[in-house]
DNA sequence: GCCAACGTTGGC
DNA sequence: GCCAACGTTGGC
């Protein structure tokens, strides 16, 4: 098992929308970054924890806490030529682009980029790293139990 | 809206 | 395979 964090823009798709959404889960699709798209394909298993960023938007950070709850498969955005998303060189016989699914577990306080950055157990956390773009990061498992159980007062029987 | 940082594209 | 140009991300 391993530790995520993924990026949603708030616009898109929030923790409150996650939450409505049917099932409480949403294809995270859209993903067109190879190191985001082997993360998907190569280190995910299902009940993989994720930590629910919001960015783009007037207070980035942490936001709630999900699942991954499918395995990748193709991408159906990338074969849509309405799709903002759609790749006219991909094909369904040879997929470019792949998604998990990712389920709703909590929504928490709104733990922003400035606390984050201002905690020294999360210098090394890759989100946070100069110059990083990446939507989807892995979380170190000392990262995550510092954010779940110090920053959110969580119990591991919470999520 | 600005801009730093990074990824991708395509000519050579 | 190099690298300039361009596009995108995302905080501010």
């Amino acid at each position: 098992m391993r530790y995520w964090l993924m990026k949603s823009e708030p616009d898109d798709c929030s923790i409150d929308d996650l939450a409505a959404m049917p099932g409480a889960t949403v294809a995270w699709y859209g993903v067109r970054n190879y190191q985001a798209r082997n993360f998907m394909m190569n280190q995910m298993s299902v009940g993989d924890p994720v930590l629910f960023y919001h960015s783009s938007c007037p207070q980035p950070g942490i936001a709630g806490i999900a699942r991954v709850s499918s395995l990748a498969y193709p991408d159906a955005t990338q074969f849509d030529p309405g799709s903002r998303f759609y790749d006219a060189s991909s094909s369904p016989d040879k997929p470019r682009w792949f998604n998990v699914d990712v389920r709703f577990v909590m929504k928490t306080r709104l733990v922003g980029l400035p606390e984050l950055r201002s905690r020294p157990e999360l210098a090394n956390m890759r989100v946070l790293a100069k110059g990083n773009r990446l939507s989807i990061t892995p979380v170190d498992p000392d990262e995550w139990r510092f954010i779940t159980e110090t920053l959110l007062e969580l119990r591991r029987d919470d999520f």
